[in-house]
DNA sequence: GCTTGACTTCGAGTGCGCTCGAAGGTCTAC
DNA sequence: GTAGACCTTCGAGCGCACTCGAAGTCAAGC
C-alpha cells in the first residue's frame, strides 16, 4: 500500500503521514519500485501493521495526547515485549487524562445549555422588555 | 474589583484578560483611583455583569469555541435582547460540536481503554513468548 | 522522447491562543 | 521622596501540529 493509499484510509494527509515519520513517531520500510536500484527515492509501503500502529496513533493524536508521548509509546512499542508494563501505564495516564477532559467538557457543555433554556424560556414570554433601563443585569446575557 | 483579583478568581491571567479585551471579545469599565485626573491610565474594574460574560467565555473556550464566534457573540450581547434568536442559534450550532467532539473523544477513549485491557492480558498469560520470530504480528504492539 | 503524476527530501510558513517583556504611570506606606 | 506593588499600552515571541512549496526522481502511457 502506497502512502496515498495509506492517507486515503486513515483519513490523514499524505504530508502528514510523512511527518510523523520524520518526527520519529513510526517507521515504514521502503521498497524501490525497481530493485535493481539504489535505494534514492525508494517508497514507502504501508502494510497491516503500519496501518495498525497508524490507527493508534491517530486515536491518541484525536485524544490530545502530545506527540511527545506519542513519540515515547512508539519508541516503547519497537523495543519489544519487555516495555509492556511502561506502555501500560503511559497509556492508562492519558486514559485519565482524556477522562478528565471529557468531564471537564461536559461540565462548559452544561453552561451552555443552560445559556440556550434561558434564551428559550425568555423569549417565550417576553420577546421585548421596555422596564429597568440599567444597573441590574446580573449574568443576564 | 481590579484586573488581578478578577484574574485570580477566574483562573486566569491577567494578561489573558485583557487580551481578550484588546481581540474585543468584551469592554470592561474603567474607573480612574483619582476621578480628578484624566483618563489616562484609567484601570479596569470587574463588577458582576463582568465576571459573569467572562465566566462564559471560559465555558466557551474551555469547550473550544474559536475567538473569532466569541467575539461574534459577545458582540451580540452587546446589541441587546434583539439578538437572542441569533445568540441561540450561535450556541446551539456550538452545542452540537461540544456534543460531537465529547463523542468523538469518547470513541477514541475506547480504542485506548482495549489497548490496555489487551496488555492486560497477554501480561496475565506470558511475560515472555518466544515463539514466532516476526512476520505476522498484526496489530500486537 | 516526452508528458503526467505520484513519489522523494528539505526547509520554511501558518494559525491559534496565548505569553511575555519593555517602558512608563500612579497609589500607598514608610 | 522614594520604594514597591500594581496598573497601563504596545509589540514581539512562543509552542504546537501541521501545511505547503520547491526541486528533483522515477515508471507508465501516448
Amino acid at each position: 500500500m502506497s502512502i496515498g493509499e495509506a492517507a486515503q484510509v486513515l483519513g490523514a494527509s499524505v504530508h502528514t503521514l510523512r511527518y510523523y515519520e520524520r518526527e520519529g513517531l513510526l517507521s515504514v520500510p521502503r521498497q524501490d519500485a525497481q530493485p535493481a536500484q539504489e535505494n534514492r527515492n525508494a517508497q514507502r509501503r504501508y502494510g497491516q501493521d503500519e496501518l495498525g500502529l497508524l490507527r493508534f496513533l491517530l486515536a491518541l493524536r484525536a485524544t490530545g495526547m502530545p506527540m511527545v508521548l506519542i513519540r515515547r509509546y512508539m519508541a516503547l512499542v519497537r523495543a519489544g515485549e519487555a516495555t509492556v508494563p511502561e506502555r501500560r501505564q503511559l497509556l492508562t495516564e492519558h486514559e485519565r487524562a482524556v477522562t478528565g477532559q471529557i468531564a471537564a467538557l461536559q461540565l462548559n457543555l452544561r453552561a451552555v445549555e443552560a445559556k440556550i433554556e434561558k434564551y428559550d424560556r425568555t423569549q417565550g414570554c417576553r420577546p421585548e422588555q421596555g422596564g429597568q433601563p440599567q444597573g441590574d443585569e446580573h449574568g443576564q446575557n
